[in-house]
DNA sequence: ACAATATGAATATCAAAGATAGTCAAAGTC
DNA sequence: GACTTTGACTATCTTTGATATTCATATTGT
């Protein structure tokens, strides 16, 4: 007896699959489709297809919402790419992220001009209105999101 | 499924388009062609063509009244910037975020990639962590902020 | 003829209804 | 105890329609 998640995710990555490493769903028919609440696909995308886990998932409410799944791709001139993704933790301050665009910057992977624009979002001042004690984390979430975009585009 | 907004943000798109960056048109009329109510026009007018998203739109009422679209000629990106950050309010939706930065890369104000990596960074799931009640505030100031670094660097 | 007013023809506004997706906590399962 | 499943509630975006506002023109009173 699969899981409701294992199914629900081997479907999407299915979809991923056979559209060339991006798929756009309807969380209701999908949620039909899988015989089971709509939520429950928020769940899988959360814990299965998060930035952690290499893809993007964008979406949009309302009338003709939907989500969007988008793996990254890992090709070999992404390799510096890829180790910064992985060597950004559960939290990093605002030191660490400097010096990891530094870093990169340095190398010449990133260009200056997208160093400070990361740098920027991810300062104290853009996140001052969020609670200290989270910060960091969500400094982490942006980071990541920041390579996974820049490996993708 | 398409969305009503889609298709006469299109229409009117590809009437400037065919008109040397301006349009004129009759909201009435318009609105009979997509085949929706009149208001449904002033709709997207205000979501998609507002002078965040670089056009211009003027109007008149009355016998004859008329409504006119014109897409603003961006003396210097540095202006457009400017206007884009005008237009920041104090909060933003994600949908927000991505027809703003969407008018941006159109005009070739930023670059795609650059466009990808602003809305990455700003997507509710690289704010996921945030309390929801002030995540578009923090996505209006995160979003401030990478405008800020696109006009000095 | 002139000014004031009425009429008709547009657009603007705003709130309600509809259509999605997100959140969160409680209950279930292993 | 960690992970999964469910569902009630919330947030966001779109669509619709009733009402208000504005403008051009016709009509009316003097």
């Amino acid at each position: 007896m699969a899981r409701l998640v294992d199914v629900i995710e081997e479907m999407i990555k299915q979809m991923v699959d056979d559209n060339n490493g991006s798929c756009t769903i309807n969380r209701s028919q999908l949620a039909e489709r899988a015989n089971c609440v709509p939520s429950q696909v928020t769940y899988v995308l959360t814990t299965r297809f998060s930035s952690g886990n290499g893809y993007i998932v964008e979406s949009r409410r309302g009338g003709g919402g939907q989500i969007t799944i988008t793996r990254a791709q890992h090709v070999t001139s992404d390799d510096y790419l890829h180790r910064m993704l992985e060597s950004v933790g559960s939290d990093m301050t605002q030191q660490q992220a400097k010096n990891l665009l530094g870093s990169a910057v340095s190398c010449g992977v990133i260009s200056p001009k997208t160093g400070a624009l990361i740098m920027s979002v991810v300062s104290d001042r853009a996140l001052s209105k969020i609670d200290p004690d989270i910060r960091s984390v969500v400094r982490a979430d942006i980071m990541r999101n920041a390579i996974l975009a820049l490996m993708i585009s």
